[in-house]
DNA sequence: TTGCGTGCAAACGGTTTGCAGGAAC
DNA sequence: GTTCCTGCAAACCGTTTGCACGCAA
């Protein structure tokens, strides 16, 4: 339900920045608000077809890239060979990915806090760490 | 002078470990040893194909998998839709990738040893960090 | 002589693009 | 009515695979 919500809200600000807002669209938006975890564009494509079956992936593509530009959502490359997609008001966060079982974990961002504080001091580099994926064995798997 | 003896070094084990040490694979072992930087299978194929022009890169992707599984060889994803070749031998270290500039930046394995002992510790998860690529924006860019 | 390694060509899978027709405004 | 958006199909690009030949051992 807020997730629908939310959906129509960035359709508005959608129309005001001069995009029509098409049900293609609107589809795409839900289907990236209403899933929990960080899906691939052909997830995407699957949850909208099942109420619009003709659409095509070009389109979620075209979409996820108007988003992406706009700040809306972020793209991460998360090692699967596809991308992955976010919306970007649902915060920071981190993957651990189990390279034996497969599983993510997600993390807070304090972990991270200090490595993008020594980057900056030591290197002068500003790291922009909004989804990391750090490979590795989860704690079940090594046990 | 030193890439082309260690290369001998590891044609030899190569040969003891009952696989062939084929003049292309020998071209590709020097090609990984000669660069500086962690190069594409691309870089490599261009590189062995100066000296043995009609090697094909299916082979060179074959020798890098065969390395890898060796232990030889690491591969990384650097967010450029490539993956990228380094021997292992060379250690591990870690890439700021400026988003401006592209230029990459080579850190130490130091900043990233405390984070991993936080997931370590919080998360019972055992980060294998060898090629870590963190974006952001360098120092020169933010002036 | 044996069978591993190779070149070739084609397939693959995720993503991008050109185009003409159709819908949002 | 205009312009943007879409579906379709084909291209794209890095990587993988099947096959028959050829070379290392």
């Amino acid at each position: 339900m807020k997730g629908l919500k939310r959906s129509k809200e960035v359709g508005e600000a959608f129309r005001e920045l001069g995009y029509r807002l098409t049900p293609q669209r609107q589809l795409i938006l839900t289907a990236l608000q209403q899933s929990d975890d960080h899906i691939s564009a052909e997830d995407i494509h699957a949850r909208v077809c099942a109420k619009y079956p003709q659409v095509n992936i070009s389109t979620v593509y075209r979409t996820l890239e108007l988003l992406k530009g706009l700040g809306l959502v972020t793209e991460t490359d998360l090692g699967s060979g596809r991308f992955r997609y976010h919306p970007a008001e649902k915060g920071h966060h981190h993957h651990l990915i189990c390279e034996q079982c497969g599983n993510t974990i997600e993390t807070a961002e304090s972990p991270f806090l200090s490595l993008k504080r020594t980057l900056l001091m030591e290197y002068g580099f500003k790291a922009n760490i909004s989804h990391l994926a750090i490979f590795g064995r989860c704690a079940r798997c090594r046990r």
